[in-house]
DNA sequence: GTTCCTGCAAATCCTTTGCAAGTTC
DNA sequence: GAACTTGCAAAGGATTTGCAGGAAC
């Protein structure tokens, strides 16, 4: 797993975000942030509760919840919907992207368009909308799903509204 | 109120809708229906049981619940997250839009654009995602939140995530 | 020692479902 | 009359909260 680059300095943010709110670390946090900013992938709540637990199966689901909390506050975690569940991502230093989430496989492929976030912006200043954020979900089907649901020739897109 | 412009053409489908499933018009049903189609703003399921109420006191939530589903599944209605909660729009002969939410008061204003549309078509072309529809939400402060928040310059957006 | 953190269980909130009674066709 | 609808109440599922005990500072 090459996957804790930046985690170090997500790590010293995140205690940095603790300090400065005058809060305490603790075992079970550093269980649950350590799971996340292990992962590169998008978390529901218990597949994070599960990831912690194998370091300390005493964790328990209040604490993931808190601790998700935390993280989003700080910065380094992105809530995102996904088929009515909460997911979570790793944000900090991320380039943003978008999500395409495919009904059939919840498979979930990022994107990034620097156009549309362009296009975004101009908008939002002819509004005088000052963006904080975003979400930009597609859903549809992926590629292979696509190809066992039959005929569905990728380059007809049916109406996207 | 000049709203029910397409109304009526939204009602025939409906109906044409219900017949073709076998299904039954009822009372409360067409309260909430037309409740739902005189407003043209994004309703929560409580604004919707309370104007349909207005009409017959003795809609009852579940048939709100039921009837919103209905009229996602004819193609009428759309559903939105707005903070947490379930929404939902006019979605028939509509131009595509997507949203702006404001944190500050809740409004919701909308935009359209053309080339976002585009954009998203090619990348999903791209991937071989075959597109169904899409979800795209900017949350920030609109002109009026932003103003009174102080500072603010609506020239300078503050990173986009 | 004080303050914060934790897990549990209970409480909420939103949405769906089972069911007996009422409607529509 | 058969099939569909309704509202209520109960069930579900996700998330939050109250609280007594435990850990961090």
């Amino acid at each position: 797993m090459a996957a804790g680059e930046g985690a170090r300095e997500e790590k010293e943010i995140f205690a940095a975000f603790l300090r400065a709110r005058g809060q305490k670390r603790s075992e079970q946090r550093e269980a649950v942030v350590d799971a996340f900013l292990r992962s590169n992938r998008h978390l529901s709540v218990d597949d994070l509760l599960r990831l912690a637990r194998r370091k300390r199966p005493d964790v328990g689901r209040t604490t993931v919840y808190r601790t998700l909390k935390l993280l989003t506050a700080a910065g380094l975690a992105q809530e995102l919907e996904v088929a009515g569940r909460t997911h979570f991502e790793r944000e900090h230093n991320r380039a943003h992207h978008d999500h395409f989430i495919c009904r059939s496989c919840a498979e979930i492929i990022e994107f990034t368009s620097p156009e549309i976030e362009r296009i975004q912006i101009d908008v939002a200043r002819e509004l005088g909308f000052v963006i904080e954020g975003h979400r930009h979900q597609i859903h549809g089907l992926c590629r292979k799903c696509a190809a066992q649901a039959g005929s569905a020739p990728s380059g007809t897109a049916p109406a996207a509204h």
